[in-house]
DNA sequence: GCGGCGGGCTTTTTT
DNA sequence: AGCCCGCCGC
């Protein structure tokens, strides 16, 4: 391959490619081939300058773009990808401190805690060096910290800023937090970037290393990055210079995540030899919706103002739609995409509906349920926050670096064994008092004649765990990951346990999930294997599991849009106080981000947009009416029309038959609102691309009585019914395993 | 030690 | 309206 693949570019487009040598910035408006820029920008680095993969690297905003942008690479240079560097800044970090965190004093096998691990430590933190939790909330510490760690301070440079009392509770609570996560052999996001930094900094053989290999250097979505990021950015481009960062100051969405736009103006103050290369030819959306978006962002004062302009037609009005409340703006977008689709215009998986609060989503969903309309929630309950795929993580953790006390902490007695809050405590204590971690003092609570002062029962109950954890280390050393799998769910009686929680089914299902996750990491050699399963899990986000192209109807926060498109999108909730949301009403800064999420979410439309309110809405509670949103105010009338657009298709059917013609995943009961399932049961049809099983046969009444049998506890006779909610809590004696309560939506009785 | 129940509190966006 | 926490009884 040679400059022919220069032909599929535009002028702008090409000059951004070709200019490879220094600094360089791309400011990239929306849907102007940005990807597609960076994306050739490397097959032209390849094949027709000549340069390495080894010696390329690439910075995405998500892992799925990383995914991404390898596929379409593959194509354009061949047997490249598996040499170039190129994922997400925190994923690149991890591998880094993996093979060099041993010079500043990062054990390997250190784990990364999530904001959930994050919180517990912190409240422990709270307990040890008594501050007060109700007085000042942990969330906003945590914040804090995350905050202070994005500008490169450490609880000494953050002291030296602090005025506040807040801020002096907060010096202490980092101090202390600090050194929770070195004796837990744990990091968390921030220090990911931070410790990288400091690695650098404090080893600068290391650095040269990096800074040699990394003779180009990319950076996606450089508008979003923070002062660490930025840091990091020039350290590694230090030798070679050669820097091309790609971004657009419109679509920073992420200041509340301590992202600074300024980065793209400082950028051209700390490189005055850059080039910058505007990127302004819109290929994505109508002349409408590009206008649209134009005339909304303008209000903005702090920007880098750039001209969009397309080739393409002007295409449909925007649509603008007042409803009565969020039940009926639920019910408009449910219908009005049903409808389309029935057209045969667009497929259910074209369509998109954003929203700025994920707590706006359920009522979208009931909707989309009630309809029988198939869709997929990107987030919502993500999949790694639920309980008890949590809990299986936990075991691996603790397996891999026992140090870690927040998982011990989270198994110890899940499954129940007899160790309760008490034991735990005075355990703590002792190891304390002894200067151990808390596997550390399990250990020598069961190996040495020096034992804490508990029960004999209790110092049992803690050497059968400390042993079982052993074995299962033992085990890791020998076993393939999915042996080592097996052996968790089996010996700490986990399956088990499982089996008897009232929503067993779902719960294995959701294990059997994290299974096939596993198992592309089985073929690494154990220690490998486990280390980077837990580092995939440890990263990966919602999106990251997004497949746009299939299912149902896609719905998702407006942050995690971003770099999305979709032929049709629903914005809901345009509102006062919802989309600009009410916390930031008073701050112009904060006002002028919301004006960008509203830009962000307009400009992923290509060809129909629906802009939604409601006039009335529930929020916290109680019946709120708001004012339409301010950016409505800002579009021209004439690129918008107030009612529904005209009909491509019989518009007449709103009922049941209709609906199962369209309906490809979801066989359920007819719509009617009694026998709408449980909120329980609102299971998406695929979640971020992890299915979960929605289509549950109806199970017939019981009563009293009546002989069932059950696919995992066999048989039985049934005890008592009791109507619960929308559903029937069954109790049942089995002839194997006794007395068990269940809910008669997820349990798969059958007669007999 | 365990599990159930009631009360108070909270809600932006997430790698 | 949901979730977490703490209290209570077994």
């Amino acid at each position: 391959m040679n400059t022919e693949l220069l032909n599929a570019l535009n002028p702008d487009q090409r000059k951004a490619v070709e200019s490879i040598d220094g600094p360089v910035l791309i400011v990239a408006g929306p849907g102007s081939g940005k990807t597609r820029v960076i994306t050739y920008r490397i097959a032209y680095l390849i094949n027709v300058v000549g340069i390495r993969p080894y010696h390329i690297l690439a910075v995405t905003f998500t892992n799925k773009a990383a995914r991404e942008m390898k596929e379409r690479l593959e194509k354009l240079a061949p047997g490249s990808i598996k040499d170039i560097t190129m994922g997400t800044f925190h994923s690149i970090c991890a591998g880094i401190l993996r093979r060099e965190g041993e010079a500043i004093g990062i054990n390997r096998d250190f784990v990364i805690f999530d904001a959930d691990d994050q919180e517990k430590l912190l409240k422990r933190a709270a307990e040890e060096i008594g501050v007060d939790p109700k007085k000042f909330p942990l969330k906003k510490i945590a914040s804090a910290i995350s905050h202070a760690k994005s500008q490169l301070q450490t609880p000494e440079r953050f002291r030296d800023k602090s005025h506040s009392y807040f801020d002096e509770i907060v010096v202490r609570m980092y101090e202390h937090y600090e050194k929770m996560l070195r004796a837990n052999n744990a990091v968390d996001f921030d220090d990911l970037l931070l410790k990288t930094v400091f690695l650098f900094q404090r080893q600068p053989s290391v650095l040269k290393r990096y800074q040699e290999r990394y003779v180009h250097i990319m950076v996606d979505e450089f508008q979003d990055t923070n002062l660490v990021q930025y840091e990091l950015v020039k350290q590694l481009s230090g030798h070679h210079r050669n820097i091309a960062v790609v971004g657009d100051p419109d679509q920073s969405i992420y200041s509340w995540r301590a992202a600074d736009l300024r980065n793209v103006f400082n950028f051209e103050r700390d490189f005055p030899d850059r080039s910058v290369h505007y990127l302004e030819q819109n290929y994505r959306s109508t002349d409408t919706i590009l206008q649209v978006a134009s005339g909304i962002i303008a209000d903005n004062r702090e920007r880098k103002e750039i001209k969009l302009w397309t080739q393409n037609e002007p295409g449909d009005k925007v649509c603008l739609i007042e409803a009565y409340n969020e039940q009926e703006e639920a019910q408009i977008v449910v219908r009005e995409a049903e409808r389309m689709s029935a057209s045969g215009k667009y497929r259910l998986a074209d369509m998109a509906v954003l929203y700025r609060t994920n707590a706006q989503s359920r009522v979208l969903e009931e909707s989309f349920i009630h309809y029988g309309v198939p869709y997929k929630l990107v987030a919502g309950t993500r999949f790694y926050e639920r309980r008890e795929v949590k809990d299986l993580v936990a075991y691996f953790r603790l397996i891999h670096n026992p140090a870690d006390s927040v998982s011990l902490m989270r198994i110890i007695n899940v499954p129940t064994r007899g160790i309760g809050d008490k034991s735990i405590v005075d355990m703590q204590a002792w190891a304390r008092q002894r200067d151990l971690t808390l596997w550390q003092a399990l250990e020598a609570a069961s190996s040495s004649d020096d034992k804490p002062p508990l029960t004999s029962r209790a110092l049992a109950a803690f050497d059968h765990f400390y042993r079982l954890i052993q074995t299962l280390i033992e085990d890791s050393r020998q076993l393939s990951l999915l042996q080592l799998f097996g052996e968790i769910l089996e010996r700490s009686g986990y399956q088990l346990y499982l089996k008897t929680q009232p929503d067993a089914e779902e719960r294995l299902e959701n294990i059997a999930e994290l299974r096939t996750v596993a198992e592309q990491f089985n073929n690494l050699p154990s220690g490998d294997a486990l280390s980077f399963f837990l580092e995939s899990v440890s990263l990966v986000s919602d999106v990251d599991n997004l497949k746009e192209n299939e299912g149902g109807v896609t719905l998702i926060t407006l942050h995690q849009a971003k770099g999305l498109e979709f032929p049709v999108v629903f914005i809901v909730g345009m509102e006062e106080s919802v989309l600009p949301h009410f916390r930031s009403l008073e701050d112009p800064s904060q006002m002028e981000e919301e004006r960008r999420l509203c830009y962000v979410g307009v400009t992923r439309a290509r060809q129909r947009l629906y802009l939604l309110r409601a006039f009335r809405r529930s929020m916290m509670g109680s019946s709120k009416v708001n004012e339409p949103s301010r950016f409505l105010g800002a579009i021209r009338s004439d690129l918008t029309t107030g009612s529904l657009p005209k009909a491509d298709a019989p518009k007449t059917q709103t009922g049941v038959k209709k609906i199962y013609e369209y309906s490809t995943r979801q066989a359920q009961t007819p719509p009617r609102m009694e026998t709408r399932r449980p909120a329980t049961s609102m299971a998406p049809v695929v979640s971020a691309g992890r299915p979960v099983k929605s289509d549950r046969p109806v199970a017939p009444l019981f009563k009293t009585g009546d002989q069932v049998s059950h696919p995992i506890f066999g048989d039985g006779v049934v005890i008592s019914t009791m109507p619960v909610k929308n559903d029937h809590e069954i109790v049942v004696s089995f002839k194997t395993v006794g007395l068990k309560k269940l809910l008669l939506s997820f349990a798969k009785l059958t007669k007999g």
